[in-house]
DNA sequence: GTCTATATCTCGATAGAC
DNA sequence: GTCTATCGAGATATAGAC
């Protein structure tokens, strides 16, 4: 698939720009919407190149797809690393799921746009990525709350559902920029001061609210 | 803009046809990667008429994305009506933005959509739609949270951060549907159960992450 | 208002010089 | 490996009959 590239000398190597470029581009405009000029100048390079590297759109696409996501869920899993306790591990989880979407954002865009229009490729590539793998990342802290459940030092609740939660306040203010911007004026002054915010936010919500209840507090309700 | 249609008889009402075929299409391949091939056999009429209602794809697109946004804010803030006291008024919330979202899930998506690549033109038209009601929904949950704290009914918290927790948790599932499939079996075999569950597990979850911390337990630390 | 036929343009892909 | 030139397919858009 990849022609040889000369063993000595690899100055700008092209088709690692390519493929930045292309995941750039897929990511924002999608599989079809997507254009081989924006791609090709995106990557200051000429738009004969990608077919040579890459014989057609759909197999740039595949490629940068099924590469992107293998790499994504290597690295991702290799970021969340175990920790003894369940506060450490959750803590963990948020602070090394964040800093590892703000490296990969086009990723994860490139992800999402797959399931606007279907996610049947997503699905397949997901799978195929997670046995590659085997393991899901966030089924690791899955597991750990699983233990803390048991253990009495979280409450019993849904864990699915609360692994999802957490999934979610991490991921979408970066796939929803734009409109978070609209009322939460710091994530367009200083984004990375508003992404420390948000991890303790989510750290300090979520232990809150997994705390077990005292004796003489209902459950689920305020004081 | 709009032809005169027949003062009787409005049958299949061509033109509301072509919206509707138009948001689902956008929603999912869109702005660049819909094709008005596929927007005219969605709604199953012919492509010229396409063209006869909206001049060209981009006018289409302008007229779908405009008025599909001031129609969602709009409806969106109506069905959620405020409660009296910061609990009601939570669970009112939720449970109104999940089921509104439900029934406009093309919206949400073509919104996503459009933060994808780039956003711009979602922020401009999301600014006039908020500004022609003057209000944002969420903002509305924002003074109660905020009065809340004031009267010691939940502890201090970011609000902002909180609300746009509440909006992740309750928008995502929708728009990553295909990769929630992957590790909750559920939300495949039973959307509509899967979204009660959803429902009361974020309102658990958050009434117990905002509750007032007790004397004797610190503040971020499980037990 | 709705259709068929057609014009025009853009995109993806290939051929061939360097 | 990289470029220029070009072909053919498919998309948007228009003209005109009904």
């Amino acid at each position: 698939m990849v022609p040889q590239a000369p063993a000595a000398a690899r100055p700008p190597d092209t088709e690692q720009r390519i493929f930045d470029a292309a995941l750039t581009v897929f990511a924002r405009k999608g599989r079809d919407g997507a254009r081989l000029r924006e791609i090709a100048d995106h990557a200051g390079i000429n738009r004969a190149l990608l077919h040579y590297y890459f014989r057609t759109k759909e197999q740039l696409y595949e490629a940068v797809f099924e590469h992107g996501c293998r790499q994504f869920m290597t690295g991702l899993s290799q970021s969340l690393r175990a920790e003894e306790g369940v506060e450490d591990s959750l803590r963990a989880f948020v602070y090394g799921y964040i800093d590892y979407i703000y490296e990969h954002q086009d990723m994860a865009r490139l992800m999402l746009n797959e399931c606007l229009c279907g996610g049947g490729v997503l699905e397949r590539h997901l799978a195929a990525a997670i046995e590659a793998r085997d393991g899901v990342p966030g089924l690791l802290l899955e597991d750990r709350l699983h233990a803390a459940v048991e253990a009495g030092e979280i409450r019993e609740i849904d864990l699915r559902h609360t692994l999802l939660t957490i999934v979610s306040a991490c991921l979408f203010p970066f796939v929803a920029l734009p409109t978070v911007r609209l009322f939460h004026s710091r994530a367009v002054e200083d984004f990375d001061r508003f992404l420390r915010e948000r991890k303790a936010h989510i750290v300090d919500l979520l232990l809150a609210g997994l705390r077990p209840a005292e004796v003489g507090v209902g459950r689920g309700e305020l004081a």
